[in-house]
DNA sequence: AAATAAAATTGACAGTGTCAATATAGAGAC
DNA sequence: GTCTCTATATTGACACTGTCAATTTTATTT
């Protein structure tokens, strides 16, 4: 008897999904320890494996870093998202919706949002390239919201890639700087008040 | 006899000043070798000492990081320094000076930089005051020059602050985002391109 | 010169990432 | 159904890390 229309995309062998739940477990160790938290063996620990299992899906601590990263852009791009869908069509309106989505996800993601941008970039040699894939395609999904709202507008002589270049330099900015509980000791500015007077096109 | 005028700020005991010693070997092996060269033993072996040494000046590897973040603050302030000091002193161009000063200094001292701002901030719990007064104090010093920079302008109803802000935020985010040799894919506008028209006061 | 405090060393311990060797489960071929 | 074979997981080891306790060395003070 053929069994016909086996399951092509079955659940591999002992786990089910390693892959998955191991990222699943870096976001959980993330957000409740902190950075220095995420770590090869208390995420294979939390998924239930033994400490060198996780070899068999990443290519090292860093490969699993750089999945982490893909998983929270599209988080990012979820909030950003639904912040853009929760407000008028307003041009304006909209852009600041989305940066204040921005400033959420930071404020409320802390330790992820540090992972994602880091600046002296994480040394993509020898990181699988399932993961830097992942993370190139949900980087672009979730800057490609910021960029869509940036569309309307116009800034210094017509290159949209000028009024995209300072919006998000500027909402990136300031959530670096001060969506951190830390700093509400000054009173800062709400994040439209700095965002100039944008002409629409 | 009175042994008078005895040196009260006399070089310690074995090394000299281990102190000194183990931030500038933490700022080197931060500059040569990543993030993650900036371990408290090698720092130690830089300095020439035992493993252990570091313990008796830090209290433990956080309390050195911080007082290498108060480091970098000084270099990063001289760095801004410098620019304004080789501008013509109308506002506009000695504000994009120094703001790229801010940007020079996050290219060429990546890890640093990364590390001075770090988002999810450090843990300041049982931190050394001497290092984190250093820090404070140093950060304050390079806000100050940037902040200077901005007192010409007026933005959004004339509160200062709000020029500060938006200004910081708009070269932080550009410094963090675009500073790195990999987005030179994109052919990203220079600061001054984005950097929106300030009335003057 | 003796006593005291500061600084550095040594040794140990629990974690960490990573590698090699081994065991096991599932997929496909016959 | 059985047999292979590959993917997956385990175990054990290694070097390296931060940190602690005990000890020794050095400098200052009395």
């Amino acid at each position: 008897m053929l069994t016909m229309t086996k399951k092509t995309t079955s659940t591999p062998h002992h786990h089910g999904n390693l892959r998955e739940a191991l990222i699943n477990a870096g976001l959980e160790l993330l957000e409740t320890g902190g950075a220095q938290a995420l770590t090869l063996r208390k995420c294979a620990a939390l998924a239930g494996v033994s400490h060198a299992a996780p070899a068999n899906h990443f290519n090292g601590l860093v490969s699993l870093k750089v999945a982490i990263m893909a998983r929270g852009h599209l988080l990012f791009a979820e909030t950003m998202r639904q912040a853009s869908s929760q407000a008028e069509s307003c041009p304006r309106t909209q852009l600041i919706a989305i940066c204040e989505g921005y400033i959420r996800f930071a404020r409320t993601h802390k330790t992820l949002f540090n992972l994602m941008f880091q600046f002296d970039c994480i040394d993509l040699e020898g990181v699988d390239d399932a993961s830097k894939n992942e993370k190139r395609k949900a980087g672009e999904e979730s800057y490609g919201i910021l960029k869509k709202a940036c569309l309307p507008f116009e800034h210094n002589g017509g290159n949209s890639l000028n009024t995209e270049t300072m919006v998000w330099s500027l909402v990136h900015g300031y959530a670096m700087l001060f969506a951190n509980e830390g700093a509400s000791k000054r009173a800062i500015p709400s994040f439209s008040e700095i965002l100039p007077n944008l002409p629409l096109k």
